[in-house]
DNA sequence: CGGCACATTGCAACCGGTTGCAAAAGGACT
DNA sequence: AGTCCTTTTGCAACCGGTTGCAATGTGCCG
């Protein structure tokens, strides 16, 4: 039913060889023959078949993109940008939903079933032996969201979370907030365990201060609210840093449902400045992650790969900013 | 480098047909045969790849999923519900992220250079001729959120428009209010058409209410704030029927950044009941659409459909029933 | 034990392209 | 016109599997 390579060969007199070539880049192939086979193809509505030049190329252009964070809001502005930025280099995004399981086996599997030229593992809480797992399966790998590493042993762009998480706590000192607190992710996500350490280093040394930290089963909502509810059955703190953006909201709603009042009671930061960070009736002062630039690096990575499989990995940093808004009290006018 | 058939075929001692059918469900393969290639294949690590066997069977299990609303949140939750689905059930989803873009053309291309074996139009903001273009080049497709049609050239699943359109209208004025208006989504998207319409039917007639309607440019946050802003400045309605919860949630913003406040002052319902409607801090009083069932149903069509290409297309419609929170005032206690 | 039906297996062609190699064609120069 | 070198083209094998068909093997019957 779909028109082949073999039926334009025929229309147009020639070999296939001869329309195989006139597809593609940089073939030897006269102009002549070209404009011939292109006018053949156009009468018949013909395309290349992606996945039979992928059997013997070995390139399909297909890109395994593998996540697990399906309820934090920022993941579909990182779809957003994923989907769209492969696809404007040609490159077709495979999607595996992680969300029930966690061994890497199965994906591995699946992605090889498929040739994917490579994989993007997105997400900030997997172990980092997840995304090592493609590469000794021999699939280029980029962990973006990763945990920087001296010597990593697969390709990792982020953000450096311990300094993220000393940002905040410097921020909260500076504010004039004694009792602290880190409300984290989960426990067991590289994220959370780097941006704890980062806090905590900032926040050691000052005897007046009282520095507690927790954990949230997740980067969601539900977990942000849930955990900063059983929290308040204790007592509040000052000011919490939050694990990201989505906990804060959740510890937010929590907060005002026990009648406090964000920042005049208790002071919040977030971390990666989502969209939803910036609406009015959220106007969450967070610590902003480039989500742009470190899709666009992990992408630009992926092509590098493409082209040099055996490329050192290598760890990637983009910084982080302050981005005030309404959610800290200002700082005090000396 | 990879394992292939013949490396297992090799190992066993039998024919590459073998180890073929061996993996092949319903094939005529004896027990014998089947766990000697089984052996012969676990002993090697091999698994079938997929695109080569697509090539030949003309099945490559891959699902084109289209969609161009990277910017409402209800979005994660579908493309978590369909990836998880799909996979589920042995397919493989392949994205296509629509929002540079409106013609069908490059996207039936490239899907049919992937081969797909079937489509999933996943908008209530593309025309229904997008749907349709895919089915004319022979690729099945379901429409997921699409117009309900009484004779629907592709297969559509989604909820009746106006019917909501209609008890949004219904419910605001059985609270008792006057001035009503509905604040929808794009204007060319069928959904924004068909809840107006509903709208304006149930609110017609009834000589003392004060009806309006505006559109906003998208179905997004910002959309719904700007578009609300507009409308503040020439006055403002008692209730709104808002396109859907994104738009309310920014149209609510507005709201209350105009000092006004929802719900003493003034009534939001909206469509869809995302997860976010129900956060503590939203709480938007709204219509359910069924997203699970209707995602369900329409990965179940797009499988009775790989099975029956041919089979005529129909609509399906999931009812939707108003979910009480926090953004009308309650019925009058008669 | 022969005969027959049915289950199992292998052969070889094919799916839609790509590519190394050698033959054919084109061009420049003597 | 004849050489020699460079392009351009076609042939045929191959990518990793699948499948129709014929050959072989098996089980059951008389």
């Amino acid at each position: 039913m779909p028109v082949t390579l073999k039926d334009v060969a025929e229309l147009a007199g020639v070999s296939t060889s001869a329309v195989s070539r006139a597809f593609t880049e940089g073939a030897s192939v006269s102009d002549k023959m070209r404009a011939k086979v292109q006018a053949a193809a156009d009468e018949l509505g013909y395309h290349p078949n992606a996945l039979a030049s992928g059997l013997t190329t070995g390139r399909t252009k297909l890109i395994g993109l593998i996540s697990n964070n399906f309820h934090n809001p920022i993941f579909l502005e990182v779809f957003d940008r994923f989907t769209r930025g492969l696809q404007e280099r040609g490159l077709r995004p495979l999607i595996v939903n992680l969300t029930d399981e966690t061994a890497p086996d199965a994906s591995v599997r699946l992605l090889r079933q498929y040739s994917v030229d490579a994989v993007i593992v997105a997400s900030s809480t997997l172990p980092p032996t997840f995304a090592r797992a493609f590469r000794e399966a021999g699939l280029p790998v980029v962990h973006t969201f990763g945990r920087r590493n001296a010597r990593p042993k697969v390709d990792v762009i982020g953000i450096d979370n311990v300094a993220c998480g000393a940002l905040a706590g410097q921020t909260l000192i500076a504010r004039g907030y004694r009792q602290i607190a880190f409300l984290g992710g989960p426990k067991a996500a590289t994220s959370t365990q780097d941006r704890l350490r980062g806090f905590l280093e900032a926040t050691a040394g000052s005897a007046d201060l009282c520095v507690s930290h927790s954990f949230a089963q997740a980067y969601s909502f539900e977990a942000g609210r849930d955990e900063m509810r059983r929290l308040l059955e204790a007592g509040c703190a000052e000011a919490y840093f939050c694990g990201d953006d989505v906990l804060s909201i959740g510890a937010m709603a929590a907060l005002r449902g026990a009648g406090l009042r964000v920042p005049e009671d208790v002071g919040v930061i977030g971390l990666n400045d989502m969209e939803m960070a910036g609406w009015d009736n959220v106007a969450l002062t967070t610590i902003r992650q480039p989500l742009a630039e470190i899709i666009e690096a992990s992408i630009d990575r992926v092509i590098t790969l493409l082209g040099a499989p055996e490329a050192l990995p290598r760890s990637r940093v983009m910084g982080c900013v302050l981005v005030e808004r309404g959610t800290l009290r200002p700082l005090p006018s000396a």
